[in-house]
RNA sequence: GGGCCCGUAGCUCAGCACGGAUUGAGCGCCGGCCUCCGGAGCCGGAGGUCCCGGGUUCAAAUCCCGGCGGGCCCGCCA
């Protein structure tokens, strides 16, 4: 079997040459040096890779030039040179390696024609479980544009990690404890009738917000009835004005829904009773509550899954807070566990059970040992004076739970959960979970604008993800419409969803996580370069090409015909993704291999305007073309593979 | 008040965890290329005190300290 990963073979090469051009008393300090590795040079006219000598200059009292003119002079004499194909010193002290592109194209191919499209997908020698908890969206509206971006950034690290070789199983937590699901289902209990056709989560986001208006208000006129004094009734005539002009505006959106809701909510004495009452039965279990707030969960979940699936984005299974947390007793089961291991860090108020987190981190040691930045962590309650539980301490059962079912645990969450996440964290230890730091992870991702759009969860004004999809599509479809006349109605359909809503996975997926991304339209849907059509198109010619020569695939190429500057460059870059795929799995960066898409195309569609292939007319170097030209074809297959991207193979 | 994240070209971003050689890409703008294997393409140009000020270092966009600007978080909400 040819080896995996061809580049590795050059900088391997490299070191060992290094290492054996010094003297020996170099060689420790030089040994170090290089186990950080070798970098790349900033300009491609300086080689692949370069080793800075400042370092070991130093050490030894050296001058770094003259021992980058040494280093190059005896690699370049030295007769165990296969991939480097030359040395040279430059700058104020670097040694600058070029690589003998015909030996690693050599490699590129046997390797491409070895492992087809799963080529770079490199396995990695210490299989995890890995459980990957993503998107988790509240059951009572549809997902939105930020849940979006959570499920397509959990979705690639699942795609990512299962393709590196780990046991990997995505897992969607429904939230369907707690207030808001109850509001929900109460609204839904009373026009459950009118809830037919459409996305059934659509409807339900304005059951929601419509009724958590209604109820509000209703509360809050009986506050004023009651006030005792004209600034308490002042204050309460301001906020039910609010709620008064956030009904017009969900009525306008559906007055015949509004106005039967209005009119079944009125007829209860005491709305929010029925709704606690409905929170309390359901904790319990009782039959009819059950049914009710499951029936409502799964209808919503119904359109999640609709939603998802155009999107190419599966769960292995749907946790229920409800039975992990709640109906096990688990949530009990940990405060009390907390109660004996750390009795001095609770404190009783007013009923409530509260923790000190920050004594906690103090007394096991964490706040070194993890870095913690902050001086003081805040106090958490773990338990309401009812007896109810909160939803931290529900999601320290789960995170018990996954953890019990996996090595390693990622919760693909929105930063602004960041301190919660910090205390469960902090918890987890106390509780004497192995290894946490290095299990649990918070992948933290930040929010999504869209220019012009105006957000208000009161209003239920959301930006919905099937909306900005269905966007997608139209903007593609119509560009398909323009482009390609000859194609049938249903390809026309066809190419327009899946290059649509891959535009939209690649533009959510190719900005660090950790930055507030821009959503434009231009952007994303541009059909030039840094877009997924323009992947696609750069895919869709490569297979043009390859139908039309007839060509097989074959390792009976004369590499020394690939002598333009691009096919060099060609042959670096794919030789060099399955480094950049190690990383982006290691260090669960899927962005790294849409910007590695990228570059590929652009070289691509370079080579391909100045280069001929099949009207080449020297047979050995056409056929080394095509074999160039099948490689990127496998390789774009394989990068998409990664990140669980779709093509499509004609537009 | 405290903590976290972000600040790089008009706009959207990459590079920063692990310092290295003249910072880059796309869009937009200006100017070229359809006798072409698919123009959803290609080539060129203009455009930057890498937010500011100190410090560490042979070397700072990158590390440290102090500011400034923006976002988020500090609930008996989820």
């Amino acid at each position: 079997m040819p080896y995996a990963r061809p580049f590795k073979l050059f900088e391997d090469e490299c070191a060992n040459l290094i290492k054996s051009s010094v003297s020996e008393a170099m060689r420790g300090a030089v040994e170090d040096a290089l186990n950080r590795g070798l970098e790349t040079p900033p300009y491609r006219s300086m080689g692949e890779l370069a080793y800075p000598c400042f370092e070991v200059a130093k050490v030894a009292g050296l001058n770094p030039r003259k021992l980058a003119e040494e280093i190059s002079f005896v690699i370049s004499s030295s007769g165990e040179r296969r991939f480097v194909e030359k040395a040279e010193a430059a700058g104020e002290g670097y040694v600058n390696l070029y690589v003998n592109h015909r030996e690693l194209a050599k490699e590129l191919f046997s390797s491409i024609i070895a492992f087809s499209s799963e080529y770079g997908l490199v396995k990695t020698e210490r299989p995890l479980k890995v459980i990957v908890e993503h998107t988790s969206g509240n059951p009572v509206h549809p997902l939105t544009i930020g849940t979006g971006r959570n499920a397509i950034i959990g979705d690639s690290l699942v795609s990512l990690l299962k393709a590196r070789g780990h046991m990997v199983k995505a897992h969607f937590y429904v939230n369907d404890v707690g207030l808001q699901v109850m509001i929900a289902a109460y609204g839904y209990s009373k026009v459950k009738h009118r809830i037919m056709g459409g996305k059934p989560d659509h409807m339900i986001g304005l059951v929601y917000p419509m009724t958590n208006a209604i109820v509000e208000i209703k509360g809050l006129k009986e506050r004023l009835k009651a006030a005792s004094n004209d600034e308490e009734r002042a204050n309460l005539t301001k906020e039910i004005d609010e709620w008064v002009s956030i009904t017009y505006d969900l009525r306008s959106r559906d007055p015949e829904l509004f106005d039967e809701l209005l009119e079944k909510i009125s007829k209860d004495e005491d709305p929010r009773r029925a709704i606690s009452r409905l929170n309390r039965e359901y904790e319990e279990g009782v039959r009819d509550a059950v049914e009710l707030v499951r029936e409502l969960c799964n209808r919503v979940i119904e359109g999640f899954k609709e939603t998802l699936s155009r999107l190419g984005v599966r769960f292995d299974q749907w946790d229920w807070e409800s039975e992990i947390a709640v109906w096990s007793g688990a949530a009990d089961t940990i405060i009390n566990k907390i109660s004996t291991l750390a009795p001095w860090a609770l404190e009783t108020q007013e009923g409530a059970l509260i923790l000190d987190v920050d004594k906690v981190s103090s007394n096991l040691g964490v706040k070194d040992e993890w870095g913690l930045p902050g001086k003081q962590i805040p106090k958490l309650t773990l338990k309401r004076a009812d007896g109810t539980t909160l939803y931290t301490t529900r999601d320290i059962a789960y995170a018990l739970w996954k953890l019990e079912r996996a090595n390693k645990v990622i919760n693909v969450i929105g930063v602004e959960q960041s301190l919660a996440q910090l205390q469960l964290k902090i918890i987890l230890k106390l509780l004497q979970v192995e290894d946490i730091q290095n299990r649990y992870v918070h992948y933290a991702y930040e929010l999504v604008r869209l220019p012009g759009a105006k957000m208000s969860s009161r209003r239920g004004r959301y930006i919905a993800l099937d909306d900005l999809l269905n966007e997608a599509v139209a903007r593609v479809h119509r560009e398909v419409e323009k482009r390609g006349p000859s194609l049938t109605e249903e390809e026309k359909r066809e190419i327009a969803e899946v290059v649509g809503t891959g535009a939209v996975r690649f533009a959510l997926v190719n900005v660090t996580p950790s930055k507030t991304m821009t959503f434009d339209w231009d952007q994303v849907i541009n059909f030039e370069r840094n877009s997924f059509p323009f992947i696609n198109y750069t895919y869709v010619r490569a297979l043009g090409i390859l139908r039309k020569s007839g060509f097989a695939p074959t390792l009976n190429v004369d590499v020394a015909k690939l002598i333009h500057d691009y096919e060099r460059e060609l042959v670096i870059q794919m030789a060099r993704y399955p480094e950049l795929f190690v990383q982006a799995a290691e260090e669960l960066r899927p962005e790294i291999l849409t910007l590695f898409l990228n570059r590929l195309s652009e070289l691509f569609n370079s080579y391909y305007e100045k280069v001929n292939v099949i009207r080449e007319r020297d047979e050995e170097t056409r056929k080394a073309r095509l074999m160039l030209v099948y490689s990127i074809k496998t390789v774009l297959e394989s990068c998409t593979k990664a990140i669980n991207l779709k093509m499509v193979k004609k537009m």
